[in-house]
DNA sequence: GTCTATACTTGGATAGAC
DNA sequence: GTCTATCCAAGTATAGAC
């Protein structure tokens, strides 16, 4: 029935490689979110993608290969998933409440947490810092595009760079990650989410009122 | 000479055991900084400190109590100083001027890094976790109380709690942080300070021209 | 492609000499 | 208090059977 030879036990079935490689990638990401770059070891990703060690390094080449895997399929996803609800966006606040609510998806299933826990991890070697500053790169570009368009029509049109605001959004959410793995409370960072939609709001209102000149 | 029989070797000179004990939180501090939790081990930082890797569970019991007491001591040093700063500032800008230059400081000698690659590790151990946490803390507080005092007399104050506003502050810290050391990029931080510092000034005019009602 | 077995390395931790 | 020596556990990585 299957194509393969092979066994297959791994995942949910499948094409046999093609199904081990992404219960591998699965069991790198939940090892990270869980344990962090410190605990995420071959055999603490193989023994929870139900397989063997030594394929890590059959499929991956080395535990950080297989860990920069992990890292760009939850970039991609999350990278359409974010895109297709900033779309949809209009105004400042209605950005606001859409980072907030796929922020809040972040933060339940952890994707955020991935990508602090490989930052953290880059310290121990060079070589994986650069890979992992590549990975985040395509984020500062779509947190300043986000801004760039919803700023256009807005009082404060003119008096920031869009590139200075990314810095500072994915700053925010990388912090707020931290803070809420460390004491496991989601609430603090939601609570601030608000405020700042509530803030967002108000500035709509004066942009619509009147416009910008573009100049400070 | 001195006052102990022992060689004393690690450091700068002074009361052997103490000086050890100096030495290797020194040299744990660099690791965490330089190499992050994952790489800093044991026999790291005693050659750090240049002494025995067995001193590190002498002194500290394990490594984990050596890389707390190095929190503790960064945090205490670096709490002091940020205390006496915000003392001498009277306005929201002053405030954000201050937080800036100390920031910098931050940055340049990888105190924060300190904070952030322990917060990482935390991932790996729950009591960890708790240990950190538990140091956080006093930095929520003293973020909270410099809001609040600044806040009291701006058109903002009732219209933010402290504590919220402290829990982002401190998100950005560590989020700049790790952007800082991902892509040894400082600049990019700072800018940001600079522009919440203008807007912190504009803020300080309105509250100054007129007093807040403390509701919203 | 997947497993077992194994070589090699590094790290945490302790015992005991000095 | 500090060092050497050592044990043991865990990790990376490879070879080779299936």
């Amino acid at each position: 029935m299957a194509k393969s030879g092979s066994k297959r036990r791994a995942g949910t079935g499948g094409t046999g490689s093609a199904e081990t490689r992404a219960a591998l990638i699965r069991g790198a990401t939940a090892a990270l979110r869980e344990v962090g770059y410190a605990g995420a070891s071959a055999r603490e990703i193989a023994d929870r993608a139900a397989c063997n060690q030594a394929l890590v390094f059959y499929h991956f080449g080395s535990v950080d290969g297989l860990l920069l895997a992990a890292l760009d399929e939850v970039s991609a996803v999350r990278l359409t998933r974010y895109r297709a609800a900033v779309q949809r966006s209009r105004t400042l606040g209605e950005l606001v409440e859409t980072a907030r609510s796929v922020f809040e998806e972040d933060l339940n299933h952890g994707y955020v947490a991935v990508l602090v826990a490989m930052i953290a991890g880059s310290q121990s070697s060079p070589a994986l810092g650069a890979e992992v500053a590549a990975r985040l790169a395509p984020w500062r570009e779509f947190a300043a595009d986000a801004i760039r368009g919803i700023l256009a029509n807005s009082p404060v049109a003119g008096m920031v760079r869009d590139e200075e605001i990314a810095h500072g959004v994915v700053a925010v959410y990388l912090g707020l990650e931290m803070l809420a793995s460390l004491d496991g409370d989601r609430a603090a960072a939601l609570a601030l989410f608000d405020r700042a939609r509530r803030a967002a709001s108000l500035l709509d209102v004066f942009g619509t009122a009147s416009p910008a000149r573009g100049e400070r």
